[in-house]
DNA sequence: TTCACTTCTTAACTAAAGTCAACGAACCGG
DNA sequence: CCGGTTCGTTGACTTTAGTTAAGAAGTGAA
């Protein structure tokens, strides 16, 4: 069960939130996309809402109707199908990157997909409601969240283009070039359902490729 | 070569701009995001660039740097990208959608992809700058072009998804569902390509399904 | 340690897509 | 009207992924 990380940052004695815990992850993501002050900075966190989830944790089911966005300061998020009884791993998400799978109209639409957690993590949690609110406040912030909702349609087309122009096995290449950590944190047959592939294809396809 | 449509709009004597000429189609778009006065009706269509072009003409090449934006109004625009000397088609924009391949962080980097007219196309055309100056005039724009972003995200998502756990001869189906009109606008072998498959392969899936 | 469970690998076989080549129909352009 | 090109289909063969089944390696709990 999800508990709450009691006052992860004010409890920091920290001077600056430059630090490296967890909760610097979503300063550096935010600061992508604009100037941030350190009051700004605090702003921020005083207002996120951190949450830890254990390994196994579910974050969201198929039918279930959530407005909740998610973004991941420590740990494996998994988003997955279920297509005949068979899980089918559509993303993974890792420190770093937002977890928003059902934007558009489909907010208050029950949900197709499942996300669960891979492994222990620390997340922020956050309502289309509670973002508002925020920018009503801060109207500085609304800009960049404008921006990185562009950036993540640039990276959605971009994982679409990539994974329609390439066969399995350059998939696989690919994800040893661009996201090797993913191997050691997530089991095989997640990841071979991830590539559009059954796991004895993936484990062919690793054996072919160690052959040369 | 594209030639300037001129005064699509402005020379239309109809009272009423929810008129059935192909600059509806833009308005029809907007709508989707906010409620739209007759007044602001006017501001979109006067503040719009029309052009025309022809079967075949190109609107963007590989390596080339380009921030502008187009929206359908009528015919058929490919997106493709050229691996091995092959087009490897990745998406065909039709009547009501709106065209910007290269969001986020590559609206200044050389694109990837090329951008071709499967047929004679009325399109409007602008510039990131048009579209800032329209924001600054008439704030009540940008609310909605967010929203709109925020949409095209979603659907992204969706089309990534429903690829990534779909077989060729599901997409073909689905297409068939979804898209009916695409199968008599575009040659086979585009949508082939489209389907992530080669010519012959969606002959004998056709064959296949013929024969149930 | 042992037993159960999960994960990964391997093998044999099937199904489907890729490759190469040939053919015919439709479509232009002269 | 002809001749060439493009496009779709078909066939024979190769390559790759799916299916089913079995077993090995690793993990964790009693």
């Amino acid at each position: 069960m999800p508990q709450v990380l009691n006052g992860a940052a004010k409890t920091s004695s920290t001077p600056s939130l430059s630090t490296d815990g967890p909760e610097a992850e979503i300063l550096r993501y935010i600061s992508q996309f604009m100037h941030m002050t350190e009051a700004e900075a605090q702003v921020i966190v005083e207002n996120m809402n951190f949450r830890m989830f254990k390994k196994g944790d579910i974050l969201l089911r198929e039918g279930q109707v959530s407005d909740l966005c998610y973004f991941t300061l420590k740990g494996c998020v998994r988003q997955y199908y279920l297509v005949d009884g068979e899980e089918r791993t559509t993303n993974f998400y890792t420190e770093g990157q937002p977890i928003a799978p059902n934007e558009g109209s489909f907010k208050t639409q029950p949900s197709k997909c499942y996300l669960a957690c891979v492994e222990d993590c620390v997340l922020t949690v956050g309502t289309t409601e509670d973002q508002l609110k925020l920018f009503e406040k801060y109207p500085q912030f609304e800009a960049a969240a404008r921006i990185a909702i562009d950036d993540e349609l640039g990276k959605s087309q971009d994982r679409l283009t990539t994974f329609m122009l390439s066969t399995p096995e350059e998939r696989y290449l690919n994800l040893l070039q661009t996201r090797p950590e993913l191997l050691d944190r997530v089991p095989q047959y997640q990841l071979a359902s991830y590539l559009g592939i059954k796991p004895e294809s993936l484990s062919r396809i690793r054996k072919r490729i160690m052959q040369r």
